[in-house]
DNA sequence: ACCGATTGTTGGTGTCACCATCAATCTTGT
DNA sequence: ACAAGATTGATGGTGACACCAACAATCGGT
């Protein structure tokens, strides 16, 4: 094997997982590194969620961003020692903290979105708009399948 | 909010980084359980790429598969160990091993082969044929810009 | 009133990508 | 030939992540 080019193995270049990981190993790292020293990429889906859906218990927060209830706390947490997001009680329901977005935490969201959007153009610069909006749409379609 | 569905923000669902991570967490998951109690995604990888290019040393093993070298060298010691792969010095330079697939390894990267295929079918069963291979491509396009 | 399910929370697990460092070895530029 | 720099295998470590198990408190349905 030549040390100066490194082929990828055709079993792995087909490999649907394998392709689909690698591009988000480049994704992550490129998000985070727009993102450093601001916040998380689950924090950024947390705010996401409260700002599009407003209000929200930590529970059906997690359900709704795929995170772990237990990780939504971690976060949560963090947010509202920095002011994003505002922690209550339920008064319906005992259980139940509703979070909610401070206008800090809706600027901050929009400081992010700005961040990660240089980074997807990064990352798919290879690709035209309309190819662009491919993938999304398919790797969409799989996620709703599972 | 509704706690019994779990609308996904548009922010994220239109976002390639996201949407591509997702998919990523599903495909790692699927052939994670189909690979349970054989071996690990890298080390299939490594043994793709030993198949196919023959003999290596472990930094090209590593840059081919985009693995770091010191993890090459974890699972290079699991899979001689198991006596899928050879570790022998190389004559030529004194700093490189050449790692070599053994028949043992060749039909244990044909078991892992097939473990997978059935879980790329899982993962895409969404998708038709060509959109499967729309979406390989594309993303291949993706990681070769990078 | 009871039983099962849900919520927030704590703590922990394993994997992964990545980095810094090291001694040994090779390659180069002069 | 020699110094300077790069490369190799290897060790150790880091932080983020996905995920799981358990718990007390609380709610919902019957």
């Amino acid at each position: 094997m030549d040390s100066t080019t490194h082929p990828t193995p055709a079993r792995l270049r087909v490999l649907p997982s394998w392709v689909i990981n690698q591009a988000a190993i480049a994704a992550n790292r490129l998000t985070d590194r727009a993102l450093a020293g601001t916040s998380s990429r689950r924090q950024f889906a947390m705010l996401s969620a409260l700002d599009e859906f407003g209000p929200s218990s930590q529970a059906d927060l997690g359900r709704c961003t795929g995170i772990d209830r237990s990780d939504v706390v971690t976060g949560v947490n963090a947010m509202v020692e920095q002011g994003f997001l505002q922690q209550r009680p339920d008064p319906a329901d005992g259980r139940r903290n509703i979070v909610t977005l401070t206008p800090a935490g809706k600027d901050h969201l929009e400081r992010l979105s700005a961040l990660i959007a240089d980074a997807q153009n990064e990352l798919l610069r290879a690709l035209s708009p309309s190819e662009s909006k491919m993938i999304v749409d398919l790797l969409n379609r799989v996620l709703d399948s599972g």
